[in-house]
DNA sequence: GCTTGACCTCAAGTTAAGTTGAGCTTGTAG
DNA sequence: CTACAAGCTCAACTTAACTTGAGGTCAAGC
């Protein structure tokens, strides 16, 4: 077959949308992985361009680049990934995803019903309601997750 | 009638479940208000309780605090505000809410058929079509949106 | 062979939404 | 009247996800 031609940083950037410096930052967070050539650049093999296209998907869904990377620990190291591979990636998230539309929901037909009446206490009010509000995660300055 | 008591910062936390510090912080972004005693300390009237309900109603629906603000700009400035007052922002935020969850629903459909496909293409995958994209505001740093 | 654009590294800056801490003042209970 | 908890201000730190900039290298065209 003939060699597959290895993408460069910034034709990895064009043709995935993102900044070289946002690669070079996924590389760094180990989301993707380059060889280099003897002159020290980067070369990318042609499915880092799948790889991308994920991460963008799931950041939108909400799942933080960390939470990517522990998904991303399930692909296998050695082959490239197959299409099995990521089905089983997307599943996962997508229960996630159904979770999150179905908080939402919760939250807008609450909206509506709580916000201008009296019920807005910590502990009665179905919206402040502390069981199951949507997950943050980290410590220091809070996330909005979701999209 | 019988003055209606009022609050000091650290009543308001406890009972809205909020920090004091986070009650400074959105005194400074305008979004709540105090006066002082002639010892300089905060005082605050009840509806405070319902602002900083709603606050937190707003931010685990994916509302920032600049737009709250900008929401909260609606409300008048010299009487407290009526439940029609509440009523009409928090139709505002319904649609809103409606449009992501419409957009989350999208994804998750988009992820399953997608993710595994060939279609990943910046341009063609109905995933990565930059048309309707869920709204990301900021410049720096990005924020994921929603909840 | 040189110029120019693409790369490289590493440090520092940015935004949102707060938290933490130092240093100082208030107010209330005993 | 004196502790001591609760307030106050202001500056600096935190996290995530990048971007920007400085200072230096690589490679391809003319």
């Amino acid at each position: 077959m003939a060699p597959v031609r290895e993408l460069t940083v910034g034709q990895v950037a064009m043709r995935s949308g993102v900044a070289v410096s946002a690669l070079h930052f996924y590389e760094a967070r180990g989301l993707i992985r380059s060889h280099r050539t003897s002159g020290n650049q980067r070369r990318y093999s042609r499915d880092v361009l799948r790889r991308v296209a994920i991460i963008r998907v799931a950041q939108e869904v909400g799942i933080s680049l960390a939470g990517i990377a522990r998904a991303f620990q399930s692909l296998p190291e050695e082959r490239t990934p197959t299409r099995e591979d990521w089905n089983l990636l997307s599943a996962a998230w997508r229960d996630e995803l159904d979770h999150k539309i179905a908080q939402m929901k919760k939250l807008r037909d609450g909206l509506t019903d709580c916000i201008g009446c009296g019920c807005m206490s910590i502990d009665k009010c179905p919206l402040r309601n502390k069981e199951d509000r949507l997950a943050r995660e980290g410590t220091g300055a809070r996330r909005l997750v979701v999209s």
